[in-house]
DNA sequence: TCAACAGTTGAACAACCGTTCAACCGAAAG
DNA sequence: CTTTCGGTTGAACGGTTGTTCAACTGTTGA
């Protein structure tokens, strides 16, 4: 959504229902709650994204072994895990050579898990 | 995540632990799954259609009101709402000249819901 | 000390996506 | 019938995003 400033045209409606309007504006969320609720939906908006937390859920794997589950190059991965870092969604342990993934907490589990059964309605 | 065919380029690593990923592959949702559900989460992964989807819950609305609640056009509203739509996310009715949107169902209100717990961690 | 390897990173490119704009559809009012 | 207006639609544009490629870091083992 475009950030809204003095120059956004708006709708161009006449009979407007004022009144829903402005109950609805009190009971919606502030802005800034509404882009982190998208930014975390975009966050499991891809399917890659999507695998890696489903392959690092329980047992944790490297890089190359997700990698490898995949079919896709470390790189690609790395990119990913590094977005998923960065939305605290994943911890890493370093060990050796090797950098071990695994889910940060349960919260996105029962999120996909309750997505999960959205999808088969 | 790219189609998966004979030419994709597979991590190069070598020291894998083949166990793990067999048993990972196993436990592995289908491919399809993983599609339509990074799918699902892409719809909520939109600010504007996340404040379409807040405004619309419980009352009805026509598009008229959404865009004049969100500072927007009509059709950008229009635009996200046949997304909505094809999603089965939102239901219309028709009355004269209007259009009034509303939630298609419980499920998405629940997991925007625990995802809104989430963001409040 | 140095070669090998797991993993990360930045730039570049292509594909995707949301808004705008203009044209259009259809119901209601005159 | 014609006009008006709420809503829809398709093309186009600009910004975003995921993968690739090549270069790089840091740890291990010889």
């Amino acid at each position: 959504m475009k950030h809204l400033d003095k120059n956004t045209p708006l709708c161009e409606c006449e009979e407007l229902h004022t009144d829903i309007i402005e109950k609805k504006r009190e009971e919606m969320p502030e802005q800034n709650v509404l882009y982190d609720l998208s930014d975390f939906f975009k966050i499991l908006g891809d399917s890659t994204r999507v695998s890696i937390l489903f392959a690092i859920d329980g047992e944790p794997m490297c890089v190359c072994d997700i990698a490898n589950l995949l079919g896709m190059t470390k790189s690609a991965v790395s990119h990913q895990l590094k977005i998923l870092r960065q939305s605290d969604l994943v911890t890493y342990r370093k060990s050796g050579k090797n950098v071990f993934y695994t889910l940060a907490d349960d919260h996105v589990r029962d999120i996909i898990e309750k997505a999960l059964e959205h999808i088969k309605e």
